[in-house]
DNA sequence: ATTAGCACTCGAATACAAAGAGTGCTAACA
DNA sequence: TGTTAGCACTCTTTGTATTCGAGTGCTAAT
């Protein structure tokens, strides 16, 4: 049995179909909705023969047929054709992207948002892994007479600061004479570098009083650095779900809301992902609890350099086309954004793999 | 008709029934379960007579009976008694609030998520409003040619930072000179003083450059000190809304979902609420939204001035007593945490009105 | 004043028939 | 030989009684 271009013609009307209503598809239906040139019966030959083939299934012998996840990973692969964005969703995102941003993450959260908006679905962000970001400053502040700030500025511009209490004496020069010891030795090291604790610092005043608030400060600066390189993982539209047929019983809610509410185990599904636009549906998923969900992620870069990701996430029946051409919108205006954001000196240099 | 006291038990072990089963009550069940010392038509009497006073309705005629607001309303005032906690209710408590505590904000968090686990309902805690916060120090930082770091830090060690870009030539010391100015002129002074406007910074070095950049700076600086004014919300056990049966009803469930999304909307309704624990039923929500939710909110305090709201929110079906009792040991060990952190040296000063 | 008894009500569950959408097969047709 | 009309068959959905049960409200007896 040969995949002619009849079937395929009837195929693709099949789930263009489906993934527009929602409901099985007959050859009745079909045949009116669709110019195929074909009579039901010769519609309902075809439809067996796909059946045989896996791409279609049946719920019930009455019933219309349903694309099989078989059926959506040719339509991505061969099928799918590149959607131009209309212009009021180009102005949307770029509104969202470009105006008043003064921020990493809060364009970050624009992105998600403005996906989730127009796909409908459950979007994500995630802020760039800064593993190898590198370190520019250091500093800690006084506030009291036990409790410091520490702030950490990476080359990007990026900040992490973090309030603490110590049990030792200080004073204003102290810290200062530390914050630039620190930033003397981290300076230009990545964050993972620095997070291995192989760098000492040392002093040149050999006072016993540095090295014993540098000791009592150590642990608060390891765990800011960890936080610093810690992904953030910016969700939206979670309200969709109530609109989406799939998901109107409770308890499929229920499932798909507790799936991507254990945040920090969806972060590292997200993180393991390969790097360009990746489409996972049901089954491909390896992880049994998305096994009737479609994951689409796509990387978002800074200076040619792979920093971040966003996608979506849905039933497996999705508008695979126009969500596959936003989000490439969308990832190319992010990494536009941040070529403006990220330091305009292209600091072109030794990139450690 | 006298509410007398036979007529206040039975009103009570229906509330206690209803609250548990979200079943209406019938005269029969309830005189099998509860001990009353009266028949089921007895009950029955009382029941008609409470309805009469609006203290039940009845779904249809041959239903059981449901507390009305009213009910609701007379219990929380009279006949709510105070619950001791669990132990390990303490234990968590005590372990999400006190253990690992470096930063106010991820404390207020921590209380939001244990909040919401012991009640199983939607949770919230909003992070102090900083309107009476006084500034302890300003500093900008450069990044490189064209990006600044702002970073402000409030009495209580409370840090804001903001990475912003500026179109005009400055250098380390400017920097500096200009971080000590204004600190010199805003220490002291609350942030909503600072956002007047009011305050001007002069220079002893009236160099024209000098102007120049803490124009460039204003914005941003006002925008950021914005920022520290504007109250976190944090929301926890979403969830959970999965598992009460009012909202096993999809749509009911988007309603109420739809209700704290709006999430500045919701802010906004809280920063309204008096101080103290406050309990709003039902329609005694001036919102015609909030119509059918029970709205519980308490403030914390530190330093005995109140600055910080949390509570929880769901169907007005809610166990009021168990609840509060959790919400009122939760905001008196937050309290006490904020005690901690927040800078031991009773600064006793001049609080401004 | 309390309670047993009973008729009555109304929603929920059950059963069953009819309708409707769709398939699969067969035979006729171009 | 590929295509199509026709028809029996399947299975869900919808509508309609019917029954069941929990509960009320009233009355009369205690």
């Amino acid at each position: 049995m040969d995949l002619n271009e009849r079937k395929l013609k009837i195929l693709q009307a099949i789930i263009r179909d489906y993934v527009q209503t929602a409901e099985p598809v007959g050859s009745r239906t079909l045949s009116k909705k669709y110019d195929l040139g074909v009579s039901p019966a010769t519609i309902r030959n075809e439809m067996s023969d796909l059946e045989d083939m896996g791409f279609l299934t049946h719920p019930h012998t009455s019933a219309g047929r349903v694309p099989s996840e078989k059926a959506y990973r040719l339509y991505v692969n061969e099928m799918m054709t590149k959607r131009d964005l209309s212009q009021d969703q180009k102005d949307r995102i770029a509104h969202e992207l470009y105006d008043n941003v003064t921020e990493l993450n809060q364009t970050i959260e624009h992105a998600a948002n403005v996906l989730s908006e127009i796909t409908n679905l459950m979007a994500f962000a995630m802020t760039p892994n800064e593993e190898h970001e590198t370190i520019k400053f250091i500093q800690f502040l006084p506030v009291d007479e036990n409790t410091i700030v520490l702030m950490i500025v990476s080359e990007d511009g990026k900040v992490q600061n973090n309030a603490f209490r110590v049990n030792c004496d200080y004073d204003d020069d102290m810290l200062k004479i530390l914050s630039k010891s620190m930033t003397y030795d981290y300076k230009g090291k990545t964050i993972s570098e620095a997070l291995t604790g192989d760098i000492i610092t040392t002093f040149n005043t050999d006072i016993e009083a540095m090295q014993n608030i540098q000791r009592n400060v150590m642990p608060s600066f390891m765990r800011t650095l960890e936080k610093m390189l810690d992904a953030h993982l910016y969700m939206d539209g979670l309200m969709n779900i109530f609109n989406i047929p799939e998901y109107s019983d409770i308890d499929r809610a229920k499932m798909f809301m507790e799936l991507i509410n254990k945040k920090d185990d969806f972060k590292k599904k997200l993180i393991e992902r390969d790097d360009g636009l990746i489409i996972t549906i049901g089954t491909e998923n390896q992880d049994e609890d998305m096994k009737d969900v479609s994951l689409i992620t796509a990387t978002y870069k800074v200076d040619g350099r792979t920093v971040g990701k966003l996608g979506v996430i849905g039933p497996t029946r999705m508008r695979y086309d126009n969500i596959t051409s936003v989000i490439d919108y969308i990832t190319d205006n992010l990494s536009s954004t941040f070529k403006m954001i990220g330091g305009d000196g292209p600091d072109d240099g030794d990139e450690d793999g």
